[in-house]
DNA sequence: TGTTGACTTAGAGTGTGCTCGAACACCTAA
DNA sequence: TTAGGTGTTCGAGCACACTCTAAGTCAACA
């Protein structure tokens, strides 16, 4: 698969997954006869979990220590395994944050509504 | 009180204190006899909610608007309701996607404990 | 055979959200 | 009265993660 295609299945922009090789978050791709990157479909595998890593916040420094790791083999599994633990940690953390400003806006969604819908005059002066 | 007590208070620095100024995301203070500026403590609650806004991933263009809508009065209502709830449904989004992401890291996690714990030498090879 | 379109590289540019520096003003305590 | 601490403005600089440009190569098709 040329990277057209592979940009086409990953969601990322061609240009993104050459940035993303320079920088090491992707394998050196295999070339074609004429220098082009010729991908396995298993890139894509990769790229998912490299996407779920994203989505959750991880910084790209981070992602690049994760596939460092990867790149020694079984060795690394431990400290790998610590390396998603915390981010785990950090994550759920997160998702416990944001419930909480969930709250806070539904209680500020639910002052604006009852203030509407009352047509009371109430000035919603708070934030 | 001062700038740098709305900095300890707030958590933000001075620096952005007067940035957010600048741009609008926080009132022009006033000012004391020698120009510096001089925060009533109400501005902490506005300060507060923005950090909840930033925390649940609004950029400062989207609560721009909100801090505008909050200006023209009690009149905005509507439209600052319906800002909150369009934000409220990203970030609901946000946090079911990362619930799976969740998921997906604690099987990965869940992988390398398993294949440490039986020491079978078999080799991790997804991501 | 020429043109189209996908690819290549190196490097510059962009958007977001701060963060810092320089140079100066002002109050307070020693 | 002088030193320190806190404040002021304006503008430059930075970190992150892309995103785009320019100039060129190559294979396939009309």
């Amino acid at each position: 698969m040329k990277i057209g295609e592979l940009a086409k299945r990953s969601g990322l922009s061609a240009h993104t997954i050459r940035y993303y090789e320079k920088i090491g978050l992707l394998p050196g791709a295999d070339r074609d006869q004429s220098g082009h990157r010729d991908y396995d479909a298993s890139i894509l595998i990769w790229i998912e979990f490299l996407g779920r890593l994203k989505t959750t916040g991880m910084p790209i420094s981070q992602m690049l220590r994760y596939a460092a790791l990867r790149k020694l083999g079984p060795e690394s599994d431990g400290q790998r395994q610590r390396l998603l633990e915390e981010h785990r940690d950090v994550v759920r953390a997160h998702v416990t944050e944001l419930r909480a400003c969930l709250e806070v806006l539904d209680a500020k969604i639910a002052g604006y509504a009852s203030s509407s819908e009352k047509q009371d005059g109430k000035h919603n002066d708070g934030p």
